[in-house]
Parts: C-alpha cells; sequence; structure tokens
DNA sequence: CAGTTCACG
DNA sequence: ACGTACGTGAACTGT
C-alpha cells in the first residue's frame, strides 16, 4: 500500500548516494511483480506497452571512489568522509547494512547527510581526472541493469545437481580408498599437510616444489609425481571431484531460492582492472573446461518455455590489442576473418597457413594467450611445459613478426613508468606506483600489471557498454527476454522461445556495435535449453 | 584468519 | 640469486 507509493515514487526520480545497486534491486523486484500484474491485464484487453526503465542513478559515491582508485580493498562511507571531507565518524548503516542495531532514524540521517556532502567533493575529483565518461556513460547507467540481472537470476535444476552430486560421492569413496590402500594407512586427502606427509615421507616421493609451510601438493606437482606412483593421478581426480562436490554441488544447492532460481550479487567495485566479478555464489567461474565438471551446467536451465541464449566476444583481448598496438600482421589477421591462432602459428613457424599443424597451432594460442599477461619466456615454458630456450625463441619471432605489438608494450610500460598509471579505452584509470620499485620482482611485477590491465580493463569497458544497450534494447523492443548472466566476454539471456531469433541477432548487433574498434568485435550467439547443450546461433 | 588449492575468463 | 603470465571467489585445513 504505502510501501508500493513509495516504491513507485522512488522508481519515478533520480537518486544520488552510496552503494544504490541494492535499492535498485529492490525498485527491480517491484517492477518486476508489477509487470506480471501488468502482463494479466492486458490479456484482459488492456493497454500494451513497453515497462518504464528505472532512470539511471544521478551519482553514486561509492562507485566515484571505486573509479578514483579501483585498487583499494573497501570504500565504506566512513572511509570517504574522512578522505574527502575530513571528518571522523564512527560506521552506520551504509557500512554496516547487515547489522540491524545500526539502522536507527539518527544514523540513516546523518549516513544520507553524509552522501549528499561527499558527493560534491567526490564527483569534482572525478571530473578532474577525466573520469567523467567512464562514470556517466557506464558505471552509473549499469547499476539498472546489474539489479535487475539479480533479481531475474537463474533457473536450477535441484534434481540435476544432486544426481550429479550422487555420481561424483560414489566415485569419489572409490578413489579414497585405492588411495588408502597405496598410502598403507588411511588420512584427510584433503589437507596438504597430511597428503604431503604421506607422499614425500611415508612413499619418498621427489619433491619438486615447496610452499612458504612445507610441501606443495598442486596439481602440477602432482602430474609431475604420476611418473613415479600411480597415487599420483588418483588424489589429481579426487581433488577435482572434491572440488566439484564442495563448490558446485552443495556450494549451489544452498543458494537456491524459493523461486528455483539462484540470484548471485555482481560486484562493481572489487577487481581492479573495471571487470565485474560475482559471489554468493560465483556463477562466473561454473566448470565448463573437462568432464565431469562441465556436466554441471546442466542444472543450469531456461525456465519452462525458454531458451539461454548466450553470446561471447571472439577474441576480444587480442583484438583490443591489436587496435591499440595498430600492429599490422595482427590488424589483417582481424581485418580478413582469419583464425588468428592459425595465422601467429604461420608467422612464428615461417610456413604457410594452409600448413599449419595442430601442434603448432596449440603453441601459437599459449603465444597469444600469454600476450595480455606480459608472458615472460619462463611462463611459456611452463605453460607450455618446454624448454626455457625454447619458449624463448617462440617468443622472439613473435616479436619479429609482430613488433606493432612489441613497440605497444614497451611505449606502455614507459608511459606508465612516467605517470605512475595506466588508461583504459574509456579512460579508466588504474595507478601502479610499484612500477618505479627498486626490487627487480616487484617492478616486473608492475609491468606486466600495466601490460594486462589496459586489455582486460578496455575488454571490461567494451563489455558493460554492450550490456548497457542490451538490456535498453530488450526493454524498448518491448521483448521479455532479460540477461541473467555476464562472464566477462558472454552474456547469458533468457528468453521466451519465439523471442529466441529476435534476441539473437538483437544480441549480436549491440554487442558488436557496442563500441568501435580498428578491428571488428565478432559475437558468437548460441542457444539451448539448459547451459551445456548450446547450439550454435551463427547464420 | 592465513595459507593452499582450484574453478572461471 | 630471485621470482616469474593477468584478473577474480570459494572451500577446506589448521592455528
Ligand atoms: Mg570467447
Amino acid at each position: 500500500r504505502d510501501e508500493a507509493a513509495l516504491l513507485a515514487a522512488l522508481a519515478r526520480r533520480p537518486m544520488a548516494g552510496f552503494d544504490l545497486k541494492p535499492l535498485y534491486r529492490v525498485l527491480a523486484a517491484a517492477g518486476q511483480s508489477q509487470a506480471s500484474t501488468r502482463d494479466a491485464r492486458e490479456e484482459k484487453g488492456g493497454r500494451p506497452g513497453p515497462p518504464e526503465p528505472l532512470p539511471v542513478p544521478a551519482g553514486d559515491v561509492k562507485l566515484a571512489a571505486y573509479l578514483l582508485d579501483p585498487v583499494r580493498n573497501r570504500y565504506h562511507l566512513v572511509d570517504l568522509a574522512r578522505q574527502f571531507l575530513g571528518v571522523e565518524v564512527e560506521e552506520g548503516p551504509a557500512d554496516r547494512p547487515a547489522d540491524p542495531a545500526c539502522r536507527t532514524p539518527a544514523l540513516l540521517g546523518r549516513d544520507a547527510a553524509l552522501c549528499a556532502r561527499l558527493r560534491p567533493a567526490i564527483e569534482a575529483e572525478i571530473a578532474a581526472r577525466g573520469l567523467e565518461r567512464v562514470y556517466r556513460e557506464i558505471e552509473l547507467p549499469l547499476v539498472p541493469v546489474l539489479a535487475a540481472m539479480e533479481v531475474a537470476g537463474i533457473a536450477v535444476d535441484r534434481e540435476q545437481l544432486e544426481r550429479l552430486g550422487r555420481q561424483f560421492a560414489a566415485r569419489s569413496e572409490e578413489l579414497a580408498q585405492r588411495i588408502y590402500e597405496l598410502a598403507g594407512e588411511t588420512f584427510n586427502i584433503n589437507s596438504t599437510q597430511q597428503l604431503g606427509q604421506v607422499l614425500f615421507e611415508r612413499l619418498k616421493l621427489p619433491v619438486v616444489k615447496k610452499t612458504k609451510t612445507g610441501y606443495s601438493t598442486d596439481a602440477e606437482v602432482l602430474e609431475a609425481l604420476a611418473a613415479e606412483h600411480p597415487i599420483a593421478e588418483l588424489v589429481l581426480e579426487y581433488r577435482s571431484l572434491a572440488k566439484l562436490r564442495g563448490t558446485y554441488v552443495e556450494g549451489l544447492a544452498e543458494h537456491i531460492g524459493p523461486d528455483g532460481r539462484i540470484h548471485t550479487t555482481f560486484q562493481q567495485t572489487v577487481a581492479a582492472t573495471g571487470r565485474l566479478s560475482s559471489t554468493q555464489p560465483n556463477l562466473q567461474n561454473i566448470p565448463i573446461r573437462d568432464e565431469p565438471g562441465r556436466s554441471l551446467r546442466r542444472a543450469f536451465v531456461a525456465a519452462p518455455g525458454h531458451r539461454l541464449v548466450a553470446a561471447d566476444y571472439s577474441q576480444i583481448e587480442l583484438r583490443v590489442l591489436a587496435h591499440y598496438s595498430g600492429d599490422r600482421a595482427l590488424h589483417e589477421a582481424f581485418a580478413h576473418g582469419q583464425d588468428v591462432h592459425a595465422r601467429t602459428a604461420s608467422e612464428i613457424f615461417g610456413v604457410p597457413l594452409e600448413q599449419v599443424t595442430p601442434e603448432q597451432r596449440r603453441v601459437a594460442k599459449a603465444v597469444n594467450f600469454g600476450l595480455a599477461y606480459g608472458q615472460t619466456d619462463f611462463g611459456l615454458a611452463r605453460a607450455l611445459r618446454i624448454g626455457r630456450a625454447e619458449a624463448k625463441r617462440f617468443m622472439e619471432r613473435y616479436f619479429e613478426r609482430y613488433p606493432g605489438v612489441k613497440r605497444y608494450m614497451e611505449e606502455t610500460i614507459r608511459r606508465a613508468r612516467q605517470t605512475g598509471e595506466v588508461t583504459t579505452l574509456f579512460g579508466r584509470r588504474r595507478p601502479i606506483p610499484e612500477i618505479r620499485h627498486r626490487v627487480p620482482h616487484i617492478r616486473q611485477n608492475a609491468e606486466r600489471v600495466a601490460i594486462n590491465t589496459p586489455i582486460q580493463g578496455s575488454a571490461a569497458d567494451i563489455m558493460k557498454l554492450a550490456m548497457i544497450r542490451v538490456h535498453g534494447a530488450l526493454l524498448r523492443e518491448g521483448l521479455s527476454a532479460r540477461i541473467v548472466l555476464q562472464v566477462h566476454d558472454e552474456l547469458i539471456v533468457e528468453a521466451p522461445e519465439d523471442e529466441v531469433p529476435r534476441v539473437a541477432a538483437l544480441l549480436r548487433r549491440e554487442m558488436e556495435g557496442a563500441y568501435r574498434l580498428d578491428v571488428p568485435l565478432v559475437v558468437e550467439v548460441k542457444a539451448g535449453v539448459n547451459w551445456y547443450e548450446m547450439e550454435e546461433m551463427n547464420g
């Protein structure tokens, strides 16, 4: 009654504040239930029309503070008050939203007043630092989009999840018994400490790597030990099943709501590069690389009568690199729609494109992959399990054939050293003070960050713009389809069956057109009844 | 709470 | 001689 009127009033009026997404989530949820009653009215002959979109927030001091310094680990209102107003106060409801005790009228009013005073101070700094566009055109318009995605959630088939859980448990138990037999005792396989004692003391296996606290038992070590003792492979498989059961089967089940859906939270002020992250639960790291983990995606389903439509950017980071570097050869590969990894292989190995072997392509793919990370010969050698000298030759050959890329990287580091920061396509900034550090490994780490951040961050800028465009286009075109997930270079939309062709076309159009690079952006679209079985729609 | 490990892009 | 590919989040162990 009064609450509905209040929400309706709030939904019409642009607001400024601190961390507005949770409020937008409430408004989006109210709008969603209102939409279903409106649909019911239309069935009875009411007037159709697109739903009212929520207004873009007028300001959000938390988002602004994040743009000013995206590396901080928290953006509490009290910290901002100290930094920008020189005011020292106790934490209130803005910083302790889960604590009902501090939700008093006095403190709520105080925090609101702090926001009002902070906003001009912080926004002046935003303007001064050239962050106006990323603030007004990306982060603020994204708030209602993310809120709508969180409210929509994604449907999960609990029975499917539990079936997989039983399979994983059975296999896991079998592996544990065989591990105990080979060890000659039972122990907690999940304990790295106990596992280390079994492997390196009882079984006397060679120690290949150490951690700060003792023996390393990570996958790389176990893969090396597999040549020495059969227990290693069993532990590897046991580990992967333990991860699947704990993190995914059990972890996800706890998050299924009464509506049969999981509603993640997208963090907009965490990743230093400008990416989103996903928590409670993390839906951006659902297994895909191997079975049986990949089969978990069968549990992520479209509602009855609907389909999941997934659209992902092809090679977005390499395209950003091509754009920034202006490298002729890299440009050409994308302009001609070539298979970039094959093209790179052909360049590195000096063979015609048609004669590139799968092995050569695999090497080239690893080289391309490492570029965005500021790769070293050591890192490439480890990734490919080859000698460091050979890795060094591959990299030298690459930079001979792609001199523009080499130049770009050197120039990026030089500028970062000069300015103490790097920026993205949209002017997002990341300070990198360590780039002038006198300890070599700290400085070198900073140099890799300087290479990676403009690439990863610009890709994030493009994706965020695309999300705003897709969300707007869906509403404008009166479609019921809604974005439900973002996984860095991929958007997942839930669409009524009959909207699928239109939604697929819309996704391609809005994502490919989100930003004009010097090379084309290409989007691949798939659709299916769940997140596992998806058919290409690149017709 | 730190440390280790491992899931994703 | 050192440390070594970028960015995340979650589960688990052990203190
Ligand atoms: Mg992709």
